[in-house]
DNA sequence: AAAGTAAATGAATCAGTAA
DNA sequence: GTTACTGATTCATTTACTT
């Protein structure tokens, strides 16, 4: 396996690799965030055409044509390129790549998506870049990768096999007595064009202080979907070096070109140990975290509340507080009793400055007896199906 | 409230609209696509297509481009456009908009994610769509709207105050004492640009036979941001009418424009009753299946009661009964005062031999001073939310 | 009791935004 | 520009549970 890496430009570098070498190009040029030029008023009332957006775009896009003719031309019929980009340049990469490798050769928009810190409140929070798939004909290599079924597929869905109905619409097929036909266990469903990949974390040990460091777990999907072992990929803006990273991790053969000195310095140093950060997250997968279960918070139907999943004493938060500390809110088990869910309430809580905390019972029998050992600032609420036991319970009393 | 309907062409009959007089433009133009699109399976006989005019890039772009300036024009200069696409036409709508509304206009791409079935194999399953977001001027319209924190956020996170520690960098806020400060009040996040909801199921009683059809709930949600109640939306290209569906719902006034007499009146059909059929996977989330009508049920969560369906004073029968009679049991609706309630839940249950009959009060407010009149049988139980609401209200007098 | 593991949670950072 | 604020994530440390 081998891993090069250039520090130079990528237009000239790239025109000293052979014709139909590589297998797959990766980009990730630096983000479009210059101006365009707006047709003048005069212009207004004439025919939109794309001849004048195309004169007004101005240097970015002529800086990624020229280079996008030469990957193409570096491609193997078999090969495909995957631009990477962010809303400032998509319709610019679009129209590119439309260009170059023609409208035909569009394979994917995908989306990856991740979740992200910051205070917008003026608008939505972005959570997301686009990457334009391209092949460089209609041969193009793509590896079938599969993913697990969403857990609301009905068994049937999974088992049965399908047939074209007389109206040539897809139906399960049956059997002439109308019974239907199962077949094997399919696989799974094939990968969505929407990708949930956790956006590398600033404390990441995986994060080299390159700033758009992208996650190895993306590109090894790319690597994976479109080339085999041995291949070869091309990152002609290779940054920190992430694709390259996840060559090596996959056998793949790898050239990377960064204009930056430094980059390539960062890039070189990442290669001696290429590694992939298993965190947490995306080893066991964001479920993992959904400790707060359904089941408790549905006591707390019609309250406005947080729930809270990383503790394990606290199941939610009034959103409104009370007199500026927070009320933290704990549902009981079943099993458990009040006076073990008062303490658990009450340790996780008690560093919180809540002179509040709120404890729901929902058991039966045992109730208040305990109420003695309880700390003061937990306040017990009865759930309302132990309301009702005890309102019956109180009226049976009476009559006695 | 006003719903306006025209058959037309968009362009003549926006001309007719006023400068500055609509507060939301969403238009979903016929996808830029070779293919025809096919009639769903309500009825697969009849041929429904859209006329397959656009031959090319620069006569689809002309097409929209001149109505665009309209949009434009008709707007109030807080209102916004939502334009809706798919990747055949995204990069067009992108270099439209920057050219009619200015390039700073820019608010959001928005991603319409949502999971559908295909066997697929030699490409990614393409499982979302476009919206563009650009809004007329900095003055935009645009009301907040919350999610739940990430499973992965902590709960400190939640609470404690920041501020910068000697070094200016951002810490934890403690007293001197090293105590932490809270911080009681927090809402929730911003919505992200990437919306996961589900693709209109095909059973779903909200379609009807429109092949482009959207869920209400992705207009409900652009409206919700953009428009206050009565402002104005505009559907050029309404089809079957949904934004004019989600206008209605969420009290705003609408007009829906269309080519086509046959959407006209499929639209016009749709607004006598518009009904929003959620689909199982909005209401419960992905992994659990769950009844119909289980909203007021809700509430008696862990209580061994049986579902009572026809009957609208009933919601539920307690399983043990109580001394030889049933006990019926009623959850006070949205809305509803508690004596209504109490009135319902009496006249429904005086025949049955029910000497206890249980009323779960939801509505904070105005509580139980309307007890007098209440009948002696029903017995006034609050909702687990509601007895939190009493008591940190009556705690709060205790300290005054 | 001591040691070793697993789980809980506190601290820190930012191709975030807003004024 | 400059400064203040945000929350998703992961690392590091503490606490809790086993042998």
């Amino acid at each position: 396996m081998e891993t090069k890496l250039y520090q130079g430009d990528c237009l000239e570098l790239s025109k000293t690799i052979p014709d139909n070498s590589i297998d797959l190009v990766y980009l990730d040029p630096p983000f479009f965030t210059q101006k365009v030029q707006k047709l003048g008023a005069r212009d207004r009332r004439k025919a939109f055409s794309f001849s004048d957006v195309w004169r007004s775009l101005d240097e970015y896009a002529d800086f990624i044509f020229l280079r996008l003719r030469e990957f193409h031309r570096v491609l193997a019929a078999t090969g495909s390129i995957f631009f990477h980009c962010d809303h400032n340049a998509s319709h610019v990469a679009r129209l590119l790549l439309d260009e170059v490798f023609g409208k035909k050769m569009f394979r994917s928009e995908i989306i990856w998506h991740y979740r992200r810190w910051s205070n917008s409140q003026r608008s939505l929070l972005p959570a997301h870049q686009n990457l334009y798939f391209y092949s460089k004909t209609d041969e193009y290599k793509f590896r079938e990768v599969l993913q697990e079924y969403s857990p609301s597929t009905n068994v049937d869905q999974m088992l049965q096999k399908r047939a074209r109905d007389e109206f040539g619409k897809s139906a399960y097929a049956r059997n002439e007595d109308g019974s239907l036909i199962p077949d094997g266990y399919k696989k799974g469903v094939p990968l969505s064009d929407v990708w949930d990949i956790p956006f590398l974390n600033p404390r990441a040990k995986e994060r080299v202080g390159y700033p758009t460091q992208k996650p190895v777990l993306l590109l090894e999907r790319i690597i994976e979907i479109s080339t085999d072992e041995s291949d070869w990929v091309l990152d002609p803006f290779c940054g920190s070096g992430t694709a390259l990273v996840a060559s090596i991790l996959l056998k793949r053969n790898s050239i990377g070109i960064d204009i930056s000195q430094e980059a390539i310095e960062v890039s070189r140093k990442r290669l001696v140990n290429p590694e992939k950060t298993e965190s947490y997250l995306l080893r066991r997968g964001r479920d993992t975290y959904q400790q707060a279960d359904e089941d408790a918070l549905a006591y707390l139907k019609g309250l406005d509340m947080v729930p809270v999943q990383r503790n394990s004493g606290i199941d939610a938060l009034l959103k409104t507080g009370f007199q500026g500390g927070p009320v933290p809110i704990r549902i009981q088990r079943p099993g458990e009793s009040l006076l073990d869910a008062a303490r658990s309430l009450y340790n996780a809580a008690k560093t919180k400055n809540a002179s509040v905390m709120i404890l729901v019972a929902t058991e039966t029998g045992a109730g208040f007896d305990a109420a003695s050992s309880i700390p003061p600032e937990v306040f017990v609420i009865d759930a309302t199906a132990n309301a009702i036991h005890r309102l019956l319970k109180e009226l049976e009393e009476e009559k006695e």
